[in-house]
This record gives C-alpha cells, structure tokens and sequence, in this order.
DNA sequence: TAAACTCACGCAAACGATTAAGTAAACCTG
DNA sequence: CAGGTTTACTTAATCGTTTGCGTGAGTTTA
C-alpha cells in the first residue's frame, strides 16, 4: 500500500507537508500542493481511515441499529425505507454506514454501545421496534451523538411518524364516510401503537361512540394471518364492525383475503383501512386506504440532526421532530 | 478513552502483556492473564478497532456494495432479503458491514474500489442490477477478496440464483397444466435476464412450441405499471396467450390488476406467473404461482464463501455457486 | 540596516494497538 | 553446580496520519 511516506519521498518534502498539502492546510504554497497532488495520482495513493480516525477520533462512520420485531429484517418496508433515505443523506456528508449487530451473535459479546465505541461510531441512529431492550437502553443512556427513531427518550434526538395526527386523519375520513362502527386492530406494545391507540380512543369519545371492547383488538404488525383470524372474529360478532382499520397494510392484506374468502365486497360489505402506505397498497384490488408515512423525509431529518449534533453539538437543539404523512384515499373504504 | 496504558499502568505490567494477555497468548501466566481481564471490566476498557486494523491490515470489515435500477434501494425484496442474511452470517464471524457507497454521492469523489481501500475492507459482497458500471468493473478487477450476487466474472466467485432451472420448472409445470401459448415478459438486460431468457426459448423450442414474436416482450423488474400495459397489449392480440410469465412478482402483480381491470378471471380466462417468490405472492387473491428463490442461503452462501477467501486464500476454490429454489404452486395457472 | 514579520516547510510526538526479539529469574538435568 | 530450558514478562519498533511548535530564508518596516 502507498501512503504519505511514499509521496513525500518521491517528492521530496516531509510526510508532515504531504499531509498538509492534501487537507489544504494554508501554510504549504500552491506549487507544493499541486505537486503533491499529481504525485497522488500517478502513485495511486488512498489514504487510510484507521489511521486517520486513530488520530483525530473521528472515524465519519454511522453506526444503525436496526432490528424490528418481525423478524423480517431488511425487508421490512417501513424501517427499510428509514434506513434508505438514512443511508444516502449520511453519505452525501461524507458519512459510512455501518450496521450495530447483535451481541447474542458476536463471539466477543460486545453491546451496542461496546460495539459502537470499539467501532469509533461517531454517532448512531436507532430503529427498533423493542425499545425495552437493555441494551438500546444502555445506547440511549450513554454520551454518543444518538438519533431515535419513533421513541422519545429524555434528552435525546427524536424523529417521529405523525401517528397522532395519521391516525386522526384516517378516523376522520372514515368517520366522514358515514361509519361509526370502527373497530381497530392494533400491533404489539410500542411507544406507536400506544399514540394510535389512544388516538382512537380519545377520536370516538370525541365524537360521542361508544366504543365496543370487541372493536378493539390486539394483534400483530406485518402479520396478514393474525390479522386474518382477528378479522374472522370481528365479522362473526351479532354487530360486525363497518369498517376495519388495522395495524398496518400488511396485516390490512391478510384482513382483506379473509374477507374475500367469506365471499364479502370490499367496500360494499364492509370497509377496511391500513396503515404506512407501502408501496403494494396501490396494487391492491381494491386500492387501500391507508395514512402514508414519509419514512424517506424521516430518514434525511434522522442523517441531518444526528450529523448536526456530532458536529455542532453546542448548536444542536434537542428536539422531537415529528414528520407529518399523508391520508391515501383508495377504495378500500366506502360511504354508508 | 480508557486504553491498553491506563489497565498496564494499573496492573502494573507493561503494554505489551496487556496485549497478550487479551489476545490470549500463550506467554502470559493465567494469574496476570485474569487480573488483566479484571482490571479491564473495572476500568471499561475497550479495544479501539482503528488502532488494531492499522497495525494488523485487517479491518474485519466487509464492504457491500448494494444498488438496484428501481431505485427501490433496500425496500427491493430480492436483494434486501440476500443482503440481511449476508449480514447475519457475517457477524456471526465477527464481520461488520459498512456499504459502499456511490461516488457521485461522494464530495471527495472516491470510486468503489477507493473507498473499500480507504475503509481497509477485507472483502467486498456486489449485488447489483448493472454490472457494466465501469466501478463495478473496477471492483471486480481489483485484488481485492470479492463475491458477486448474479453475475459472472473472470476468477471472482459467484453466487448464483437458479435462474435457468427455475424457469425451466416453471416453465414445465405451466406446460403440464396445458398451456402452449405462454408470453414472458422480461426485464432488463442482466444475466439474470438473459439465463432465463434463452431458457425460454430453448424450452420452447424442445417441446416443439412455435415462438411467436409478440408474446415475447421486453418489460421491467419490479414496475407494475409497465406490466399491466404490456399485459394489455398482449391480451389484445388476435391470438393471445392463454399464460403470462412476468420478470418478477412485482410485474405478475401489475399484471394480474390489468387482467382484473378488464373483468377477466384468473386463472379462468388467463393464467399468470411470477418470479422470485416474495412474501406478498402468497397473499395475492389468487395466489400467485411463481419460483421462489432462495435467498436467505444465497446470503449465507456469499458470506461463507467471502471469509473463507479472506481467511485462507489457498484453499478456496473460485466458485459459481448456484442456489436452488423451489417452485410455489399458487392457483394462478389454471388447466386448458 | 537592525528588528520584526511572513512564508513554507520540517521535526517529532502522539493516537492505540501488535509483535519480534531480548532478558531476568526460576527450574531442570546429568 | 555449570549449563541449558522454560516461564513470564519487557523493550522497542511499527502501522499511517495529524498537528503544535520550531526554523531558516526572504520581505517588510521603522
């Protein structure tokens, strides 16, 4: 490997000046840069992050931790799409993107925090669905530059999907569709089904419906078969819901099939709605009707704030930034 | 930043048998080794990745190189899917993953190769649709330990998704139900494409079946909307054909909407087929018949064969490893 | 023209780890 | 018990950069 040694040797000045030349420090004159710099060239020379993250202790390496509930790692849409947008916005401020992997995988055992300090992280942005995890707890707890995504932690840079406002909107709709007889089903404990959950609530008392404890129901994200069977029970109950609004567009798919195997219309028979606007929901015969999450623009203001925080940290203001979505009006849900 | 100083000095041993004692060399004594090890906890001590890849040349650190030409990035179902278990089983090794990314995102302009140098990247994993990016070419040609998802080069291992003889089963299971007016549809210009483009066609012509110029048709992977007018197209030919095969499952989605959007049953007025066997597939309304590939073990494949090559270089063979899927018997293709 | 600057660069230490080679003490061995 | 081994360390060099400080030559100022 060809480093500064060689350069400056072949150029004849100190590897001190080489190094100058090349950060554009002022106190090395033109001719002497333009030197070095062709000499860059026609020797191949790269230079090395160790090295230099060694040295200054910056090493422009994100660390992600990313892990959902599911199962379905990269795959899944929402988190996915974070990531993406996440990914490229760091990059085009010169940062790396690496993964934080799981301890229970590491012969080392190292925790997140170990991981990300062994690594040199110059921050870390975290997209869990299991915020309980001790060791995220440890991470949101340390003094890494950190960014969370959907989860407020005391002191702590937040992004947040509009849930509130998302899920007000889409009862809204449905309610301005004629429909009283709402029931939700919801995915597993977080700090976002808690909103949705609450919104509904607070949605039907609002507008003066009693709630059913049969409309509301527990179920799973990103699980069409849970989601099949709850809508099985809900189309069985003496007063069947009109419209059914589910964790998410995956589990609205599989409420959709079990509908259809039953014989029934959507939405002539009952109306049913989604959540996240996944791609697929436009696909969907009828399209869905669901609230799109800007997960790209989440995924930019995540890269912008933590980057902000590790490079201006003084100037950095801690706060919640919640990024507002859009209702996608399809077809899935029809007037009474 | 506690180092290996700050436990010497504490233990009042020198540097170097810090060094030796975690690294478990055999010349330290066990009494020195656990006090060491003690001291290490209690003062927080972790190794600085840098400082140890600096001095040893090894990064252990796998540089993946990821990029699609849907612009679906990480939400592309194929690829994210190889990309997460190539993740999982790199950690398991103790690898990290950093992504490669994209020169033109670059302020400093580095190419692929430049920028696996300058991160000291053991190896590179390459998963992208257009292998004739002169980057890519670069990447490939370098003496850098490097695996490529789908594609074939000179002295570099592979790993290979059965294309040929999926559409061969696919092929062969749709001829068993009757069918002889099958249309493909394919996407762009890959090996992939072209694998399972002259299967087609070699297929067709072993079982005798005229190949009529119009039911072969250039489309897109994963654009529903292009397959949905293609699909048109074909269904308003004189003669059309009784089955589609599409580039993917995305595209059999676009299609199956166009079919519907006419009033057509499938598979009673027309039988479709997809590709590569994504989750939504199964919860299509009919279930889509396509091949699934496999590409957990793609991933798990490309990693093993990865380390193995940057581990001990002599005694891997450079490989195409071909993946087998399976085919998934939806009820998309119907009887003639 | 001596003092004061400026310019352009070199010196050398430092970042945190690894490792070949050296060494003092303890232990054998014939 | 002299000479050879083994044990358990230490010394010191090194990886490739960065950076505060030093310095000599040339330029300006009083």
């Amino acid at each position: 490997m060809v480093s500064m040694k060689d350069i400056a040797a072949a150029c004849g000045v100190s590897v001190a000046t080489v190094s100058k030349a090349l950060n554009n420090h002022d106190d090395i004159s033109e001719e002497t840069k333009s030197e070095i710099k062709r000499m860059v060239k026609e020797l191949g020379y790269h230079p090395n992050s160790s090295a230099r993250a060694l040295k200054t202790n910056r090493s422009y390496n994100l660390g992600v931790l990313y892990k959902e509930a599911s199962g379905s790692g990269l795959t899944h849409d929402y988190f996915s799409k974070v990531l993406e947008s996440f990914r490229n916005e760091s990059e085009r401020n010169g940062y790396d993107i690496t993964f934080l992997s799981n301890s229970k995988l590491r012969k080392d055992r190292m925790s997140y925090l170990e991981h990300s300090i062994y690594r040199g992280m110059d921050g870390v942005m975290i997209a869990v669905a299991d915020y309980k995890d001790s060791e995220v707890i440890e991470l949101l707890q340390s003094s890494l530059p950190v960014v969370a995504i959907d989860y407020v932690y005391n002191g702590r840079i937040s992004v947040l999907s509009s849930n509130v406002k998302g899920m007000e909107e889409l009862l809204e709709y449905i309610y301005s569709q004629g429909h009283t007889r709402i029931a939700y089903m919801y995915g597993e404990e977080s700090m976002v089904t808690t909103n949705r959950l609450s919104t509904y609530y607070r949605f039907m008392r609002e507008k003066g419906i009693g709630i059913s404890d049969e409309y509301v129901c527990e179920g799973k994200y990103r699980d069409s078969h849970i989601a099949g069977v709850i809508t099985n029970r809900l189309l069985d109950l003496k007063q069947p819901p009109t419209c059914i609004v589910y964790a998410d567009d995956f589990a609205a798919i599989g409420g959709m099939n079990a509908i259809k195997d039953r014989g029934l219309k959507i939405p002539k028979d009952i109306s049913v709605a989604g959540f996240d606007g996944i791609t697929m929901a436009g696909q969907l015969e009828p399209k869905l009707t669901t609230y799109w999450q800007n997960t790209e623009q989440m995924g930019i203001e995540a890269a912008k704030k933590l980057i902000n925080l590790i490079e201006i940290p003084k100037e950095t203001a801690i706060v919640q930034c919640v990024i507002s979505g859009k209702l996608v009006e399809g077809s899935s849900v029809g007037k009474i």
